[in-house]
DNA sequence: TCAATAGTTCGATGGCCATCGAATTATTTC
DNA sequence: GAAATAATTCGATGGCCATCGAACTATTGA
């Protein structure tokens, strides 16, 4: 059996997460990531109505809350979402 | 078979269910209402250390976000959670 | 070495909203 | 009817944070 264990979030984990998510832009910009990994900023679509400034506040956040990874590569950056985290979270808001 | 039918949210209804949730007091009453459903807004534990009128906000939120049923009963108001709702907010996530 | 590109950091600002006290409505009980 | 109880509404306030422009760092290419 492979390891796969289940990530267990912490409570300040948890509420990082649910804050990251509930901005909609950010939640757009998760779902670009989510949809192609290594994706770098600027090809993001919010990239033409939101100011380089911002999107980088907000991969910031998304990296700070645990959801997103990112890898610096020469002068890009690129973003991959952390499908365990993401799941743990998932599990966490179904034991409701 | 049975004509359970699957809700299906709005962008509105998503974005709103987003920010209730995002509230670490408003989730942990959305968690006691869905532990006991029929619970009034006295009952709850939040009770001691929030004001009712910040309580009442939250459980306002909660319900038009269409999380929460409120059914009005004498002077007190019975909370369920909308289980279909709450599902289908975890489906839209889970299809991230 | 110069210009262009990718992304970050910083400080300021404006808006949203959680929170509360006070007043209010509605109901129950005595 | 008066007092008590449950909950809502209203207005005010304080804090948080999304957003941006500007300045900056680092890398790439000419």
């Amino acid at each position: 059996m492979a390891i796969a264990r289940k990530s267990r979030l912490t409570q300040q984990q948890f509420d990082a997460i649910a804050r990251a998510v509930a901005d909609p832009r950010r939640f757009a910009i998760l779902q670009q990531v989510a949809a192609c990994p290594g994706r770098t900023c600027s090809t993001l679509e919010a990239h033409d109505c939101i100011s380089p400034a911002t999107i980088s506040h907000h991969l910031k956040e998304l990296n700070e809350a645990g959801l997103v990874d990112i890898i610096r590569e020469g002068r890009t950056a690129q973003l991959t979402l952390r499908r365990d985290i993401w799941q743990a979270y998932l599990d966490r808001l179904a034991s409701l």
